[in-house]
DNA sequence: CTTCGGATGAGAACGTGGTTCTACTTCCGG
DNA sequence: CCGGAAGTAGAACCACGTTCTCATCCGAAG
């Protein structure tokens, strides 16, 4: 793929991202996208087959950059002493990002959901990287559970994501509920803990 | 509501429940539920405001029947010792009445993230009587977890169902992490635990 | 430098399917 | 028995993803 090629596709991308955080996922228009990007809308399905196609790009995108930020923020800050302090801060982070871009969030969820087979690599993909984090987080789990934590961690930020977004919860009472699983899941690993 | 109205609201939900069980949510048509339920398509507006309102009506029918017969063949079951044991066996039945109806798993995960408020709703409800029935069989869950351990184990069922359906993992698997979580959290409070 | 095939631009055209509208009929409470 | 609400059958509307047309452009081979 030609440099210019990369460019196009980036600004495709780019311009999704910036219609979906201006007017959320149900009113993205592929015309609008096309539009936006200075890329005809003939040439739009080169780069991607279907609009599920280019969501799943664009959220991969963002998701990647807001990763980043994450860790980074997380680099810059003194690491408290107990292991779920760690984690709930950052995923307190993750849910603040998310609350600045509440269309992103959506498209999200949206992406998780897609049957599209590239999402579902993309998915797939972006929760590798997510429970990686996490993984990070909590140095004192031991080998039997660095599977199972992570995922179960991540799990419930899901649901938990999901619950806001469709706007059956505050997002207050989304991180009260998940901080209170982490707390419940890492207890047995922290150092302060009675138990181990 | 007449007795003849509630009758015609039957239909329409039977007809959407058979034609999205043969045929999966995304082919389903509002002018093929009219026609099979018998009810004008016009009506079908009257009685529901969108498809989205009647495929969350059609989906919270379907889980309440779902969880009936689960709760119904748990009770003619013999219930094991450990308390886990019985969760895991629960979560397996519901694992396999979904893969008895796939499509109809996929239309639950689609009105899951719905964000129509009726959908909201009847989420919200199918969630707190999935929890209910889960901390059935967990009686020796201290009450300080009662309210945390049935949430955790929900959304990570969610989660599995959500990766099945998005053809990101096999149902073996799903239920394999699935059950790997229910074990980790619920060990400090089963029988044979060394703690505790 | 010329040339030619694939890529792109601009936008029309197509097809699907949710939703609404029309004109007529049926049902039912007062 | 009447009037209006509810229902029927189906056309009509319309938004939007996707595809198509064709003129133009670009970039590598010769």
């Amino acid at each position: 793929m030609s440099p210019r090629q990369l460019e196009r596709r980036k600004h495709l991308i780019d311009a999704a991202l910036t219609l979906v955080s201006e007017t959320g996922v149900e009113r993205l228009q592929m015309k609008q996208v096309s539009e936006r990007s200075g890329v005809a809308l003939g040439t739009t399905y080169r780069y991607f087959s279907s609009k599920d196609h280019l969501l799943a790009a664009a959220a991969s995108d963002w998701r990647a950059k807001l990763m980043d930020d994450l860790t980074a923020e997380l680099r810059g800050s003194v690491p408290p002493a107990r292991g779920s302090d760690r984690v709930v801060r950052f995923v307190r982070r993750g849910m603040r990002a998310f609350q600045r871009q509440p269309n992103l969030a959506r498209l999200l969820v949206t992406v998780t959901v897609s049957t599209d087979p590239f999402a579902s690599e993309v998915v797939d993909a972006m929760a590798a990287t997510g429970r990686a984090s996490l993984l990070a987080l909590m140095p004192d789990v031991p080998p039997a559970a660095r599977e199972v934590v992570p995922h179960l961690i991540d799990a419930a930020w899901q649901g938990e994501l999901v619950a806001w977004v469709t706007g059956r919860s505050t997002l207050s009472d989304a991180f009260a509920r998940l901080e209170e699983v982490i707390r419940l899941v890492l207890a047995p690993y922290s150092a302060g803990s009675m138990a181990v």
